[in-house]
DNA sequence: ATCGGTACCTGCACGC
DNA sequence: TGCGTGCAGGTACCGA
């Protein structure tokens, strides 16, 4: 589901949760805490208050009035819910003094964490695309041999960017999804960055995409796949030059982009 | 240090 | 109807 637009949008609409104050915590599949010990977040979340909500790249941190943060990565199938009912792939339940908090993730690729501090993986991520300058991002794509579509998607370059946005900034720039990041060339590099930022500040003020079953914390769906040019459209006709939008692999991953629009 | 490939998990759409 | 295949917004980990 979930990449720097619908995390944001998710974040945006759990703002309620600020203030709140916890009185239960459970916890139902051991494997969405990647080792953490259900019993000793429980004990660590009951009874204190939410005092923030934020994003980092694709996190979402918790902080908490008495120090420490829950840490929230949704994965591919992840969703936060305030309230509504429990189901098959509800792994964990937030009990508020008014409310709760619902987290929901099929596939489990999601995790739940508490840290005291902002642990090393949210720490260690990139820059965030909106607000890295021009002159950095150029700087650091001279100093990178990778295809620059897996660079968009590497979350130590920029932190946000996922499958979908990566197509989509690509396709605006005309970059094909293959070129070697350091051999970008200014002016290609300037009309990447402002294809990013462009991207994803439409994205945002849609709401996100709804590709298949993503909805923001009160159950809203996004409606920015109806703006997507080439993501998942293989085979459809560019919408600038008509071509055949085509699909290849690049890092194992589905790459989307029209081989007239975009070189390499 | 950076890379490409693989593993993790469930659900869905498709062809037979 | 059921089964096998391929695909899906993600990252971590491994060896090269």
């Amino acid at each position: 589901m979930p990449e720097l637009p619908e995390v944001e949008t998710v974040v945006r609409s759990i703002a309620p949760l600020v203030g709140r104050h916890i009185l239960a915590a459970e916890f139902r599949c051991p494997r969405v805490l990647r080792g953490g010990d259900p019993d000793v977040l429980s004990a660590r979340l009951g009874g204190s208050s939410i005092a923030r909500v934020e994003r980092r790249g694709k996190f979402i941190l918790i902080s908490l009035d008495r120090g420490g943060y829950l840490v929230i990565h949704l994965g591919m199938t992840g969703r936060l819910l305030l309230g509504g009912t429990p189901g098959k792939h509800t792994h964990a339940i937030l009990t508020l003094d008014r409310g709760a908090l619902l987290y929901d993730d099929s596939r489990q690729f999601g995790c739940i964490l508490y840290s005291d501090e902002v642990p090393e993986r949210v720490r260690r991520l990139g820059p965030e695309p909106l607000e890295i300058s021009f002159e950095d991002f150029a700087a650091a794509l001279k100093k990178r041999k990778a295809r620059i579509k897996a660079l968009l998607l590497n979350q130590r370059f920029l932190r946000g960017l996922g499958n979908i946005y990566a197509d989509e900034a690509l396709f605006r720039a005309g970059v094909h999804p293959l070129a070697l990041a350091s051999r970008l060339r200014r002016g290609r590099a300037l009309r990447l960055y402002d294809a990013i930022t462009a991207v994803l500040t439409e994205a945002i003020a849609a709401g996100g995409s709804s590709v298949s079953d993503y909805v923001d914390g009160q159950g809203r769906k996004g409606f920015f796949q109806f703006s997507h040019r080439v993501y998942q459209r293989t085979g459809e006709p560019c919408l600038h030059c008509g071509k055949p939008i085509r699909r290849i692999l690049v890092a194992q991953r589905s790459s989307h982009y029209c081989p007239a629009c975009q070189k390499r």
